[in-house]
RNA sequence: GCACGGGUGGCAGAGCAGCUAUGCAAUGGACUGCAGAUCCAUGGACCCGGGUGCAAAUCCCGGCCCGUGCUCCA
């Protein structure tokens, strides 16, 4: 088996092959914290928390970081809004992420720098790049310049410097006052009055926002790293600044071997978005659907394509979800194996994984299983794909309290549920259907499901 | 306008050259007083027009349509 990797810069996939065998250095991304997670977020950390995964089954030791970028303007506005430090605003919405994330089996990466940790670096870096003539200093901070590096245009887009010209219009010129050229961007902001910030050989300021992550790539992996992940509208120009800023500090090229970018989560076929008003938080959505329910519809599209969502997607993913829970639950409870050959299904799901992480074709293999008959096999089974490669399931304790609790609330109510059935039997026998179904009404409003079945009645609790 | 990606059954959504995708819904049957659940079965799709293949949702060319990027954004 082997592992392919789509490379947006190659735009083909490829055998993943690493700096070091058998590691994989990863950086992804990660939140600016000015507001609480949306389904966005979640789309993307849910997608690399599934790279993740599937690096470590496949054998890999995945040194995983991702960054938080936790000064900034839109956090400065809030902050200001709120009469508080930036800090509090970016502390509150990084401990919110965290507990989305957690609820969602989201694993940890192995660091999460800050910018404002890694401001000695990153000023390490500015003074590099203007060192070597890649950066000036203009009125109101440092930018990079474009054209001392032309040849890294488009890389990752396929735009070159002419068209950027002429497709941004007039929009652009109002950004960055101090550059020489549009399509400069700022390493260094020099502070305005008020403003938090910190000393540098340009005067007190902060950093922009493309120089935080190549700074913390090398400074945790250095001049090369295997993947770097992130967002789809992310290539333009936050990536493509990544490269000019890396490659251009280290004379190394290229900084990364594989660039990944998760596709969008679309409500109504439009990009989810603050601007246009149609975004979800997590946590607004968990109002309605499990964590894990969540989880499940977010990775049923693999992660490059678009996801339309609706409220018909997500029930439809809940209800698998909770097949797959009843499932595994049975499984769990069950004597002996299920006798099912569940080899064809490892095989089938392993190559979907290695596929550049074909989650929905992998999903495809664990509904198969889900539909097969309970077993020790089954439970093993789902534990080692739905649960550790797709983090789908809860802990087999969560379930089988799940399950201990369900029999609990069951036994409360089972000597009124039976004699009412009983008496319902009896209405049967002799015919009296408006009694019968009187009493199975009666039920139902204290929330107890009667299915009749071959052998009588079965109930169970709504 | 330019760049990138996409257009598959009622819906969601895989597949990306030959073999039933799958799920939900629908239809028929079994079971049933009814309902529900379950089981079995069935139908139904590849945006349009060319081209290359023995063979094309699948590759190539040309349209049309949609999304995203070009400005802060996962």
């Amino acid at each position: 088996m082997t592992l392919r990797v789509y490379d947006t810069r190659s735009r083909e996939k490829r055998k993943l092959t690493t700096l070091d065998d058998g590691k994989v250095r990863m950086y992804v991304c990660g939140i600016t914290p000015y507001s609480p997670s949306h389904l966005g977020h979640a789309r993307c950390y849910l997608a690399f928390d599934v790279v993740h995964r599937w690096l470590e089954a496949s054998g890999f030791e995945v040194d995983y970081v991702q960054n938080f970028t936790d000064i900034d303007d839109k956090i400065l506005d809030i902050s200001d809004s709120e009469g508080v430090d930036y800090s509090v605003v970016a502390n509150r919405n990084i401990d919110e992420y965290f507990e989305v994330m957690d609820a969602m089996n989201v694993l940890r990466a192995d660091h999460y720098p800050r910018v404002t940790e890694t401001i000695t670096e990153i000023i390490e870096m500015v003074s590099t790049l203007v060192d070597k003539g890649h950066a000036y200093v203009g009125g109101d901070g440092v930018y990079f310049e474009i054209d001392t590096a032309p040849e890294k245009y488009g890389q990752l887009t396929g735009q070159t410097l002419e068209m950027v010209r002429a497709g941004a219009g007039g929009r652009v010129e109002k950004t960055g006052s101090g550059k020489r050229d549009h399509r400069d961007f700022a390493l260094w902001k020099l502070a305005k009055p008020g403003e938090p910030s910190w000393e540098s050989p340009w005067g007190a300021g902060r950093p922009g926002w493309h120089i935080e992550c190549s700074a913390m790539s090398l400074k945790h992996f250095g001049e090369h790293f295997d993947i770097h992940g992130g967002g789809h509208d992310l290539r333009f120009p936050h990536h493509e600044a990544e490269i000019f800023q890396s490659e251009c500090c280290t004379g190394r090229e290229p900084v990364v071997g594989y660039w990944m970018h998760n596709g969008f989560v679309n409500v109504d076929g439009e990009k989810m978005s603050k601007s246009l008003g149609n975004f979800w938080t997590v946590r607004d959505t968990f109002e309605h659907h499990a964590p894990l329910a969540l989880r499940y519809a977010l990775l049923s599209v693999p992660y490059r394509n678009p996801i339309d969502l609706t409220p018909e997607f997500l029930e439809d993913a809940t209800t698998h979800y909770d097949r797959l829970v009843e499932a595994y639950g049975a499984s769990l409870s069950a004597d002996g194996e299920s006798g099912d050959d569940l080899a064809g299904a490892s095989e089938r799901f392993t190559a979907a994984m290695d596929d550049d992480f074909n989650t929905r074709a992998a999903m495809i293999e664990v509904q198969g299983v889900v539909a097969s008959a309970a077993g020790s096999d089954v439970a093993n089974w789902l534990e080692q794909y739905a649960g550790d490669a797709l983090g789908l399931l809860p802990s087999s304790d969560e379930v089988m309290a799940g399950l201990a609790q369900a029999d609990l609330a069951r036994a409360e109510v089972a000597e009124r549920v039976e004699a009412l059935l009983a008496e319902r039997e009896g209405a049967r026998d002799s015919s009296d259907w408006a009694r019968a179904d009187e009493i199975r009404d009666e039920l139902s409003s204290i929330g107890v499901i009667v299915e009749d079945g071959p052998d009588g009645p079965t109930w169970h609790l709504a």
